[in-house]
DNA sequence: TCTGGGGTCCTAGGACCC
DNA sequence: TCTGGGGTCCTAGGACCC
């Protein structure tokens, strides 16, 4: 076999690191007089978003209802999350990381792989000991503690930092991958979810080393491409390099938001409708960004999706372009008498924005106006927070988006279809077609 | 309502991540 | 985690063309 054999122990130094319990950690580090106390955030939401291990240990767990934290943990610190801190420590984690390596990538806001390849020298530290160092800073600098994995591919170094948690810091040479891979279920592998290891447990493949042992034919003739990539990482073999871009633009942007109680009023749903089509905009003007596919989709209470492509006859980011569209169609995409309980959209094929956009319609230049308005609107919003200026921004959308629906001088083609009305399920075989 | 082969492009939906 | 919100990538199969 030609992984472990090697006499390097690691030929490529790769860490994941991983803040412990993230978001609640900086509620501490924020307010120190909280240190030693069960912490919680997602108070907006009503759900624990993240927790303290003082929380977790009176059983508390993500994604609990707080009326239940209460009974579990009455003694918790409930707190509303605050992104704006969070993002703060996150870029001070990554700026720490720098000291040591440029090569560092930012995989969320609480974790990131840093490279140390070839920084044994300079630094006069083997990878183990700057490994410790990084945690040592990281830990005493930003009053939280990180987990962190040093391994040769990102796949394995995932599984280091997750192997002890808080605080650990976990070596897997590849001396040593065989012992971490027989203690690791499938489901455990970055990459592969529930579905995929039911899938591999009908083969009789439980954890990471029986995957791992699986010849390459049958690997290739029964795994798509991910767990392919997913099998040569655990045997110690790159793949996935570091991205040190950092995101500069999206691909896609969506915005939903499920309404409790739901509701079967036409007018409310297409008022939540309306709101998250400004969002979208509203993230995509930030990014210049202008999309010429919109695809709205309703959500009924039994979770199946209603939805509606709109083609735009030309790119835009303005909220009344699309909801003029969305309101023409939004009757046949909104069933009679049924519950929904969610609304959203997605904008895709997403390009640049620039100032030269074609106006082949002239309405482009109709709402130049508008548009100033809008951007004026973005402004205020930025000054004052978003809030203060939502409701002026949806009624005008929703007043000069019907205006320009009536028309008709806006050619747009426009396909409703009921996703999952039909659909037939598969399970147990991912994203694979019939083995035959 | 029988009947070829082969290539490209696009879309819908599956699966996964944090 | 009977289900919150925001993303990405991959694949099968249909549409279309010669």
């Amino acid at each position: 076999m030609a992984w472990g054999n090697s006499l390097h122990a690691y030929p490529r130094a790769i860490i994941h690191i991983d803040g412990d319990a993230f978001f609640a950690s900086c509620e501490v580090a924020k307010n120190p007089s909280l240190r030693g106390k069960p912490v919680i955030t997602g108070k907006e939401r009503g759900i624990v978003s993240a927790c303290t291990y003082e929380a977790k240990a009176m059983g508390v767990k993500r994604g609990m209802t707080l009326s239940e934290v209460k009974r579990v943990c009455p003694d918790a610190v409930i707190l509303p999350s605050d992104y704006e801190t969070y993002s703060l420590f996150s870029q001070r984690m990554f700026e720490i990381v720098r000291r040591y390596t440029p090569v560092v990538e930012e995989y969320s806001i609480d974790e990131c792989f840093a490279e140390l390849t070839g920084h044994r020298s300079n630094l006069h530290m083997s990878y183990p000991k700057i490994a410790a160092k990084i945690k040592h800073d990281l830990d005493t600098e930003l009053g939280m503690t990180f987990s962190i994995g040093l391994s040769c591919t990102k796949t394995l170094a995932k599984i280091g930092s997750k192997w002890k948690k808080p605080s650990g810091l976990t070596l897997i040479p590849l001396s040593d991958v065989s012992v971490f891979l027989k203690a690791t279920p499938t489901q455990n592998i970055w990459g592969i979810g529930a579905n995929t290891s039911a899938f591999l447990k009908s083969h009789g493949i439980h954890t990471a080393s029986e995957y791992v042992h699986k010849d390459e034919r049958w690997i290739k003739a029964n795994m798509a491409k991910p767990y392919q990539e997913i099998w040569r990482e655990l045997r110690g073999e790159i793949v996935h390099e570091l991205d040190i871009e950092g995101r500069h633009s999206y691909k896609s942007i969506s915005k939903t938001k499920t309404f409790t109680p739901p509701s079967k009023d036409r007018t409310f749903i297409f008022s939540q409708l309306s709101k998250n089509v400004e969002n979208a905009c509203i993230k995509a003007r930030r990014w210049n960004l202008v999309t010429k596919k919109a695809v709205i989709f309703l959500k009924t209470q039994e979770f199946r999706y209603h939805v509606c492509e709109i083609l735009m006859p030309y790119p835009t980011n303005m909220p009344q372009d699309i909801l003029a569209m969305a309101e023409k169609y939004f009757p046949q995409v909104c069933m009679k008498d049924t519950l929904y309980r969610s609304t959203g959209i997605t904008i895709v094929d997403l390009s640049a924005g620039g100032n030269t956009q074609l106006d082949i319609f002239g309405a482009v230049e109709r709402s130049e106006k508008l548009k100033r308005a809008i951007t004026s609107l973005d402004t205020l919003s930025i000054k004052h927070g978003k809030h203060s200026v939502f409701l002026a921004s949806s009624f005008m959308a929703m007043k000069f988006g019907a205006h320009l629906g009536d028309r008709g001088e806006v050619p747009a083609r426009v396909m409703h279809r009921f996703k999952g009305e039909t659909k037939r399920r598969r399970l147990g075989f991912p994203m694979l077609g019939e083995v035959t």
